[in-house]
DNA sequence: CAAACAAATTGACATTGTGTCAATATTATC
DNA sequence: GATAATATTGACACAATGTCAATTTGTTTG
């Protein structure tokens, strides 16, 4: 239809494009350095070499241009998420439930940079308030299925909802996760996970009875 | 050597603590009724009826006006969290941690209107945030203490640092009692404590070998 | 190819909120 | 009653946001 000569066409397009990329690319650089409360749309439009108006007519604000700069990291976190498992005996379950773990905790590792960033704008912005929480969301489910698989086949207790314990486990897991994004963690990753998922396979306390 | 008359001594300092009385309570109507984040000084000395200035006289601004009025909850945390106990069964251990999980989570829940206002002011406001931070570390202490206490007498597993343990144990607890304030709780906390202390003190997995 | 049209960019502007400070009002002291 | 000390005040300077009419850039059409 429209696709003939290559090098003519869409050159005001390209433009856009252009634009959008100069302004996430900016942003990037921006959140980075200083922080996303402190970072100002003066400063991002500024690094981008554009214009201040610019920078509304693509993204909604500040928030919007974070958005798109979590999607990355966010599907990094989807495919961890998504991963199902089928355990035969405890064991094996417990070493499932360690790695998952160790891979949930090494991505904050390897993404900190955009996470700490992140972590600032869940307390500021509605947006990325959300769509941190459909990720918690998405793992809660996962693991509460996989709870329930274990309980149906006998090998997990089967006297709690496995939704209450899906969250639980979770938590502890996400605020562990931010630890290590603000390397406030005092252990190493491989540590966290394990003591984590003993505790949470096998309990605290020695009960014979 | 000054407190002879007690209606004339200190007129000056009753104005004082009056006004400064005055913006609290405007303070905590404005944050209760707009949230913590758009609400304003405006707002809040018009409340109080007093002039603009005056409100950085007695206070640095919107986060300190919080952190005064945060102070109650807080001791009350602080309560909870100085318990410290020394089971001698696991079963014991239990039921005293459960006893533990409601309390807390009960706390949240009457003190849900001040809590939803910490909640949003620790993702603005560093020194709420160090605030809060502080009631976490104090209670991670305590618990550590008693995992170690157990862990000495023999009645807890011996292989897992008891302070990565008790972080983990807690993070659990925070992000339910955040659930509970934000109303978004699924069950009720009697059983939400139930199922964390089980899963932390007994395990998910029944491991028999 | 030059209007005429369409789309993208721009920065000045109105708005909102903050924190400061010189001026003013109130209370205490001599 | 004058003077000093203290508390209160609102106008002001500043910083950031989001909008919009004007301008620039690119496309199409007669």
């Amino acid at each position: 239809m429209s696709s003939s000569q290559p090098e003519k066409i869409d050159k005001r397009h390209l433009r856009t494009v252009r634009t959008r990329e100069k302004l996430l690319s900016a942003a990037r650089d921006v959140f980075l350095e200083q922080g996303f409360q402190t970072a100002t749309i003066s400063q991002i439009i500024k690094q981008a070499g554009v214009g201040y108006g610019t920078a509304y007519v693509h993204f909604e604000g500040k928030d919007e241009l974070l958005v798109v700069l979590m999607e990355d990291v966010m599907s990094r976190f989807h495919a961890i998420a998504e991963r199902t498992f089928e355990p035969t005996t405890p064991m094996e379950a417990k070493e499932r439930i360690v790695t998952q773990a160790t891979d949930f905790l090494r991505l904050a590792e390897e993404e900190r940079a955009m996470l700490r960033i992140v972590e600032q704008a869940i307390g500021v912005s509605y947006i990325v308030r959300a769509k941190w929480k459909a990720i918690r969301e998405r793992f809660i489910d996962r693991i509460s299925q996989d709870i329930q698989y274990a309980q149906e086949t006998g090998l997990a207790r089967q006297d709690v909802d496995s939704k209450l314990v899906a969250r639980g486990w979770f938590f502890a897991n996400e605020m562990y996760l931010f630890e290590v994004v603000r390397e406030e963690a005092t252990a190493t990753i491989e540590e966290i996970a394990h003591v984590l998922a003993t505790i949470y396979t096998q309990g605290l306390y020695r009960i014979e009875d």
